[in-house]
DNA sequence: CTCCGAATTGAGTAATCGCTCATATTTTCC
DNA sequence: GGAAAATATGAGCGATTACTCAATTCGGAG
């Protein structure tokens, strides 16, 4: 250790550490009472750490969980990259949902706090706006895919079945994690999936008839753009 | 019952309209800024009294919104029991939607705090258990509609399809207090009733093929394990 | 008007929470 | 070893909140 070979890597690891052991309470007291009622100085006793080295990582309470937030945007992200692929649009209805859904009810198994953030449970508005962004996001990557399963869709009706989509996956995680029952959690999960595969199913029936029947008026029925 | 920690009896029509007008003034703030946010000083200032006036008519701060909560309660029952009549089986799909969803949207739209309440935004331990008590209630209402529409359904899925149902409307309910857009609220609220009407004819079609096919075990859709 | 109980008032209290900073400890590097 | 820099500590500050209560006003009966 008396070698000046690296500068400060032991420091940054052990930040890192740090940062992570915080955010990992933080998460925990927030599912567990709430972002209000969790303390800073419970975090940072839970932690292990006093509440000024807690505010050496963190300049207030609100990041902490705009931290979280930004974390769990991440994974996000990754996890509709993962889904996002090429044969997206030719997938089965059922295969396609299963493909969207599970992964998502991993995430937000893994980690409870997401639920929090994305149900907007007890957040202060900056984290409610940062989260509605995110969801903007999700609203758009389902538009996109619902135009690659129907192409033959507008842009204004993919867009309005992704917001039903996106809510519908949001009850879902709403109803998971109101119940410890798993046998509860596989039935209304596998309901929560039928309705969509219903809905989905008639809008796509409704989308070709129009189309095979020709576009009653003029232009522009079948939506490009993009 | 009845007892809403009210702490002075009405002994002047003085009173109830006090109370009322701490109710008014509450259920605005609490909207606007959020349970938490909305001080009890805050409170008796807009409604034009003194924070020890409010004292004298509510126990403590929770007391109010019990009472919101109760006053919730009592008008969504009263809605119930005017859907819930006696042609309610005999209703085509659409229209028994139209008769189920409206007047609720009705009720949340004329009192938005009622939407705080149900969708459990940053409440107390104490009202959100009581919204999971009225919520259950619901759900049992919602299944006798459901026996009564489709009287071959099993009561398990028809308790299922319940709680898929308050959930979906639950879900409407938080995207139209989401967006000012009146449009969006239209177009929002024609597409979960899509989806919903979709999901129970999915729904009522297996079952009766169920009855049909006199197979009361074995292949339905629905994966039954257990 | 006088008197008295009921109603109202709002400055004040106790408790809590987010956050600071002077001090103490550890790490780095010669 | 030892100086200096980096990091950690936690008592305590200021601000905020729900709630109290002694003082004051109101209203109506005699």
């Amino acid at each position: 250790m008396s070698d000046y070979s690296i500068r400060s890597v032991p420091q940054q690891s052990r930040s890192q550490e740090r940062v992570d052991s915080i955010l990992g309470t933080a998460a925990d007291l927030f599912t567990e009472v709430g972002y209000e009622a969790a303390t800073t100085n419970a975090i940072a006793e839970r932690a292990g750490i006093s509440i000024g080295t807690l505010y050496r990582y963190f300049a207030d309470k609100d990041a902490i969980l705009r931290a979280l937030a930004a974390r769990y945007h991440r994974e996000e992200q990754a996890l509709f990259d993962q889904v996002f692929t090429d044969d997206v649009g030719y997938l089965p209805l059922p295969v396609l949902l299963d493909r969207l859904i599970d992964p998502f009810l991993d995430l937000y198994c893994g980690c409870p706090v997401y639920a929090h953030i994305l149900l907007g449970t007890d957040v202060s508005a900056d984290i409610a706006a940062a989260s509605q962004e995110i969801e903007q996001e999700v609203i758009e990557r389902l538009a996109d895919i619902m135009q690659k399963v129907a192409p033959q869709i507008d842009a204004r009706q993919a867009r309005l079945t992704a917001v039903i989509c996106k809510s519908a996956v949001k009850s879902l995680i709403s109803l998971r994690s109101s119940s410890n029952d798993e046998d509860f959690r596989v039935q209304i999960t596998s309901e929560i999936k039928q309705m969509l595969l219903a809905y989905l199913e008639k809008v796509l029936d409704e989308t070709e008839s129009q189309e095979r029947h020709r576009t009653p008026r003029g232009k522009a029925r079948t939506g490009r753009r993009r």
